[in-house]
DNA sequence: CTCACATAGTTGACTTTGTCCACATTTTCG
DNA sequence: CGAAAATGTGGACAAAGTCAACTATGTGAG
C-alpha cells in the first residue's frame, strides 16, 4: 500500500505556487489570462506547435475546456493556429510573437515564485526534485 | 532565475492524480464529497483536530471556501465541531468515525492511484520524491 | 480599563474551471 | 466500402476559487 501523504504534499506544493503567482498577477498578467490561460501558453511554448489533443493530454486536462482556453488566447492575439496538412482533422496551435513576451513574463513571474517557495533547498535538491518529478510524469 | 518546468511537472502530476482518482470515485465516493471535500477530510484525518484557520494555511485555499466544505462534510457527518475552550473564535474540526471509514476508502483509492502513476519508479525513488516535496513545502 | 487593531469564521456575489454528453468531421483499417 | 476511432466544438450544468464585507472575539499599548 503506497503513499498517500505525497498526494498530499504535492497538492500543498501546487496550491503554494499557485497563490504566489496570484500576488504576482497584477504585476505580469496585463492581457488577462489567468493561471488557466497561463499554464496553458506556458506549456504550448515549450512544444513549439502542436494540436489541441496533444496539447491536452500534456496538461491533463478536458478537450472541452482547452477549446474555449485557446479561443480565448486566439482571441487576444497569444496564439494562432492553422489547420494540419497530414490530418484534417487537427488544428495546429503555436505561440504568436505577442504570445512570446507574455511567455517571458510568466517565466519571470513563474520563476521567481519558485525561488520563494524552493529558497531554503540547496541547488542539489531542486535539481533532484526536478528529475523525480519529470520521471514521474514521464 | 529559477526552473519553470519544476511547475509545470507539478502541475501535471497533480492534475493526472486527480484524473486517476475520478475513475475510481464512483466506486468509493459513496458519500459524495468530490475531490474538494476529499483533500480536506484526509488533510483533517492527518491533523487530528485543528481550527479551521490552521487547516485553511495547511491545504492552501479561501478560508471561505473552507467554511463551506466543512459544513458540507458536516452535513454528511463526517466531521464534527466543538468550540474551543481557550479561544472563543475558533472551532475545533476533527473526523467523526463515519467520516474515518471514508478517510479510510480515500486512502485507499489514493494509493492504487499514486501506485499506478509511480509505478515505473523504485521504491527508493518514491521515497526521495517524497522526501523533497516535504522539504518544499515544510 | 479602553480603544484601536488583529484574528477566526461566516456569508454573498461573482468568475473561473471542471465535467459530461452529444455532435460534425475526418481518418483508419478490416 | 463501412464500422469504429480520433479531433475538435458546443451547451448545460456543477464544483472550486476570488474578493469584499461583516460579526464576534482576543490582544496589547497607553
Amino acid at each position: 500500500m503506497a503513499d498517500i501523504e505525497l498526494a498530499l504534499l504535492i497538492d500543498r506544493l501546487m496550491r503554494r505556487i499557485h497563490f504566489g503567482l496570484q500576488e504576482k498577477a497584477s504585476r505580469f498578467d496585463r492581457e488577462n489570462i489567468g493561471p488557466g490561460g497561463g499554464i496553458i501558453l506556458l506549456n504550448l511554448a515549450d512544444m513549439e506547435c502542436c494540436g489541441i489533443q496533444e496539447l491536452t493530454n500534456r496538461v491533463a486536462r478536458d478537450k472541452s475546456q482547452m477549446t474555449r482556453t485557446i479561443r480565448s488566447l486566439e482571441a487576444k492575439g497569444l496564439v494562432e493556429r492553422r489547420l494540419s496538412r497530414d490530418d484534417a482533422r487537427v488544428s495546429l496551435v503555436s505561440v504568436t510573437t505577442k504570445g512570446d513576451r507574455v511567455v517571458e513574463e510568466l517565466r519571470q513571474a513563474l520563476a521567481e515564485t519558485i525561488n520563494d517557495i524552493l529558497n531554503p533547498m540547496s541547488a542539489q535538491e531542486k535539481q533532484d526534485l526536478k528529475n523525480l518529478v519529470k520521471r514521474a510524469v514521464d
